[in-house]
DNA sequence: TAGATTGTTAATCGATTAACAATC
DNA sequence: TAGATTGTTAATCGATTAACAATC
């Protein structure tokens, strides 16, 4: 039961720590393309990512049978794989929506512009940026969303702007046609269930970063 | 054993789940006391952020008892305490390490200046940009690293450089004393076990969002 | 073939949720 | 008191790891 190719609709979503290591897999993997490697076994493979090794094939299986059994992964194949697999095997228009210093951070952010993500289409409400130029694009007004976000085929879209208007943003997002939100504002959105969000706290980051520093000093000895 | 109202050494340290949410209902704790709250149950402070009450009061049990049997938990005592436990009754002077569009965003961005995080020395390799001005602060060369840490009582730092720089630069962290690094370069960073490491990887949650979308589509009956 | 390595089942470990006596 | 709500134990659920037959 089921066409072990596809893993689309029907098929059970994949647990979230999952998909996050997916990617890392298919980061390493360039690496070691890069060092000459053809294939690479699920040992190597976690061992580059502090990864045990059984979680790296159970990972893959969760998805196809990618892997040869005495040979171990053949990269360029399973990249292949792992780019379809996210859905990562074809172009993701992205609307950004918020000019402030992150959202023109992440404009002219190299890593954001990787795999297939470009930005199409920016938006912001302060009359003093719309209409502005930014990597030769125009800033629009935030209610263009409705019509923008249909004409050039945007279903994603980042969110940088302040907590208090994120969620009438997010509203007027969902109105038009969005179905995934990278949410930068620390707050949680409303949105139907059809609708995706991906929350990226930095505050929440840096809180926990300070909390396991304070509570690793002197557990472990100091050089000196 | 062991005094309850410390956790630092010796307590075992809260899983990075538990930590995440308790950054959450920190700033959930703020929102309600706005709203001129005074006390809280484990239920409504859970549903504002779609987690179950009794996880919430298993958090919380985590790190003592804070709570009121019958009444809730008192906002202002909890959020004390919560700040203790996290480490940010205090407060962290930064180090950020790389000055490109990230970097400069991440300086003048307000989220990450709450809590008691003031960015307080720059740097990057870049000779056009050492000696620069940044928000009142001059871009010093990551040599002076070693000299900058220990006088301005640094210990958490924010790395932004390129992936190919990340980890020569951590090594120089290290070298220099720092204990924490927020890394936004999309490598894995090898420190000594001393120090805290805590990624911040935007590619994969780009890569993640396309993920959710592509399998979501459909699956759930759309308007119209 | 012998050695390597997969995919998968079973065992373990950890995290979430339910339930409830204790308490205000 | 009656009602509300905690902290915690037990039950459930899910994720990680170990082990190994199957395969190249």
């Amino acid at each position: 039961m089921g066409d072990p190719r596809r893993d689309a609709q029907g098929e059970k979503l994949a647990p979230k720590a999952v998909v996050g290591r997916v990617s890392l897999y298919l980061r390493q993997l360039e690496t070691f393309q890069r060092q000459g490697h053809e294939t690479i076994s699920s040992s190597l493979l976690g061992a580059a990512l502090t990864i045990n090794d059984a979680q790296v094939r159970k990972d893959l299986a969760f998805f196809g049978q990618f892997g040869y059994p005495g040979i171990g992964y053949r990269i360029e194949e399973l990249r292949t794989e792992l780019r379809r697999v996210l859905g990562i095997d074809r172009d993701w228009p992205l609307a950004l929506v918020g000019l402030g210093n992150l959202g023109r951070a992440l404009l002219r952010y190299r890593g954001f512009r990787t795999r297939g993500f470009h930005v199409v289409a920016l938006f912001d409400n302060d009359p003093q940026k719309v209409g502005q130029m930014h990597d030769g694009q125009t800033v629009e007004p935030i209610e263009s969303l409705a019509d923008i976000v249909p004409a050039r085929n945007v279903s994603l879209a980042v969110l940088t702007v302040p907590s208090d208007a994120a969620q009438r943003v997010a509203d007027q997002m969902v109105a038009s046609g969005i179905l995934g939100i990278l949410n930068f504002a620390p707050v949680p959105l409303n949105v139907p269930a059809s609708v995706s969000v991906l929350a990226v706290d930095l505050s929440v980051q840096l809180e926990h970063l300070a909390y396991k520093v304070q509570n690793t000093q002197g557990g472990i000895s100091y050089i000196g």
